[in-house]
DNA sequence: AGTCGCTATATCGTACTACAATATAGACCC
DNA sequence: GGGTCTATATTGTAGTACGATATAGCGACT
């Protein structure tokens, strides 16, 4: 049995959203989005890399292996431009979405 | 070459939230949630119909056939106890992740 | 009687997505 | 040499999305 998804594709809109922010790796990506919500939000490398290497086939990313001072060296994952219409895209249709189940969500609103 | 979804797997939360404020039909579901979205949001039946048949093997909605006086007889879909516990973990669920995506776009919020 | 459009459900095939499990390997500490 | 943390990668399995297509009732117009 699979495990079950926090939010089902919750997963590109938000690490296209932390790439949004700069230049990352996997491991700091994953990091950053169990910090950011605190810790509710927990990612195994199985469930990343796949779709970071995705990304990369459809030209929203750029990868740059760098050497690390202190461990395994680090594949950096930069935005292109694709990549950051992508992520202007994701942002408005995630606000549609959400306007929409606030709107399903209020107790006032009245059925037919 | 597959059409590309709204919002991935927004599918779901919508449907659970559409039948927490009362049973409705496929045909139905599919016109609220378009109306609500300003029709932003546009399934097809191929979308919808697979999706509540699974939450109905699932156990998370009851459904019944009921006549209709001006058309082809309908099959309403009605939350179970599970059904809406599981609307109320998908509601929590995406306000996290909601909550995590504000963090993401606030251009205040400095990298590390 | 025919056909058009709207209502209404259903299934199939294909592609995409999620994720646990597993493998590999460097650096550090004990 | 063993454990922990950092870091990327692949494989197998199951779940998900959606266009295309089929079926059928009803009303209106011709």
């Amino acid at each position: 049995m699979p495990g079950k998804a926090l939010v089902a594709a919750s997963l590109k809109p938000l690490v296209l959203s932390v790439l949004a922010r700069g230049p990352s790796y996997g491991y700091d990506i994953i990091q950053q989005v169990q910090a950011l919500s605190d810790g509710k939000i927990l990612w195994t490398a199985g469930t990343l890399y796949p779709l970071l290497h995705r990304l990369e086939t459809q030209g929203l990313v750029q990868t740059e292996w760098q050497p690390s001072e202190d461990g395994p060296r680090r594949k950096y994952y930069t935005l292109t431009p694709a990549g950051e219409q992508a992520m202007a895209q994701e942002q408005q249709e995630w606000m549609e979405v959400h306007a929409t189940l606030l709107k399903l969500w209020q107790p006032g609103l009245a059925l037919e």
